[in-house]
DNA sequence: GAGTTATAGTTGTCTATACATCTGTAACTG
DNA sequence: CAGTTACAGATGTATAGACAACTATAACTC
């Protein structure tokens, strides 16, 4: 249902309705209402029912097709979620045994960068947590979690002997909607070298993470940047082709 | 400069405009001239400017604050891995002007690692083709391609002009299905250096791809390594969190 | 000087409408 | 029956406005 005096757009409750439509009744390939059944129904533009198409398209939902219509996707891409999920998890399904090493726990305020991505303001005050992340004992990843103070309130120093998601998402009560993720290359810092127990000059794969809620501002909740060893470690994906 | 009649639509002139302006005079950071200027400047809808904008911001050259206005982003080049995509489709979606430049073809028997990969017999010929890619004349990734001969018939060199997928799906009409895809980190040797223009020793990206067909035995149709220069591409991906 | 209040300018949302272009089907034509 | 044409209905492009929400700055007030 549309609710045009509700402060939430009206294109975002559209997008709602839909989502849950293809959730709970079509299956892909099948035909959506068409833009014109849409603004009919609820008596609104044309225009306002193509921005909630459009943005589920931009996620990969639907396609559209010019002159026939708009249809559900294939089920996209269930990326083993070994970043979103945990390290723990995927070490397990390597069949390594996963350890945490806590190198530092701080609360900071004026790191830009971090700010930035976070979307807060520059002197808000973020978590900092950095640790070490092992299989087997070995060193195999040094990551860096920041995390906004007035978004996850008082944290001590148990949160994240276990998954920082499940904190997030059980006690906390909020809802992760998506992560943004890049991986390039680099070489191993002094200062990652000697946690890392490589060489200095080691290429390493630098991930940066950025996971949001699922809210109307799809706050960010964490920035993550992890090095990983590549002599130990690589990222694995599958992927399904996209529909044209 | 916008041609009304041209059959181009006014968005994608004024879009190619704003990628030409970033490319030639804008710096990150820059401010964009604001939607009611160029909705004046050109006499055209300011929804029409919106609907361009729109795609750069999908695009993540630019990005727009509520009440400041539209900035020009950051800039690497960024694989979208949520979906299988060829680098030319990948370049193109961002505006760039990818080209390849051949650097090898051969047919070759007895590479048991390619073999056991395309699970095909040792002895079976594959096709190895080593090419340069380049966005914008940039060299960005050196490429080598294996496909096994029984499979795509007799290649000549143009199949490789243009995307290797089209050809697969197109011209052969297979249809592909899925990839499986690796990322490490590497330095560069001082072949791979050499053909990226990068010195010896800068940290590289590879990446290993291995597609299948949708078919029953969900056979390997080809084998890819890249190498891609760190500087200038990084991987990125979005995660969507499962419902429950 | 510190705090508050206008104000101009920006992007965000939304309307009502028009015509273009493409697709599939039904009706027509030979 | 095969080919063509007409048409309804779908998305694509585009217009000319309107008001909301947010930001930065200038002007004002205490």
């Amino acid at each position: 249902m549309i609710n045009k005096n509700s402060p939430i757009p009206i294109y975002y409750q559209l997008e709602e309705e839909i989502r849950t439509l293809i959730k709970q009744e079509l299956n892909p390939g099948d035909l959506l209402p068409s833009e014109r059944e849409y603004a009919e129904k609820y008596d609104i533009s044309r225009m306002t029912v193509r921005q909630a198409i459009n943005n589920l398209v931009k996620e990969g939902l639907i396609y559209r097709q010019k002159g026939r219509g708009t249809f559900i996707a294939e089920k996209k891409f269930e990326q083993d979620l070994s970043g979103l999920s945990s390290f723990s998890e995927d070490m397990r399904n390597r069949g390594l045994t996963p350890s945490n090493k806590l190198l530092s726990f701080q609360i900071m305020a004026d790191n830009p960068r971090a700010a930035s991505i976070l979307k807060v303001e520059p002197n808000d005050e973020l978590y900092v947590i950095k640790r070490l992340r092992l299989a087997n004992e070995e060193p195999i990843a040094l990551e860096t979690i920041f995390t906004p103070k007035k978004l996850v309130g008082e944290l001590s120093l148990d949160h994240f002997n276990v998954s920082f998601y499940d904190y997030i998402e059980n006690t906390l009560n909020l809802s992760i909607a998506y992560g943004e993720q890049t991986i390039e290359a680099a070489l191993a810092k002094t200062e990652e070298a000697r946690e890392l127990n490589i060489p200095r000059g080691k290429p390493v794969l630098v991930m940066e993470r950025t996971s949001y809620l699922k809210d109307e501002q799809q706050t960010p909740i964490e920035y993550v940047n992890s090095i990983y060893r590549s002599d130990k470690y690589k990222f694995k994906m599958q992927m399904k082709r996209e529909q044209d």
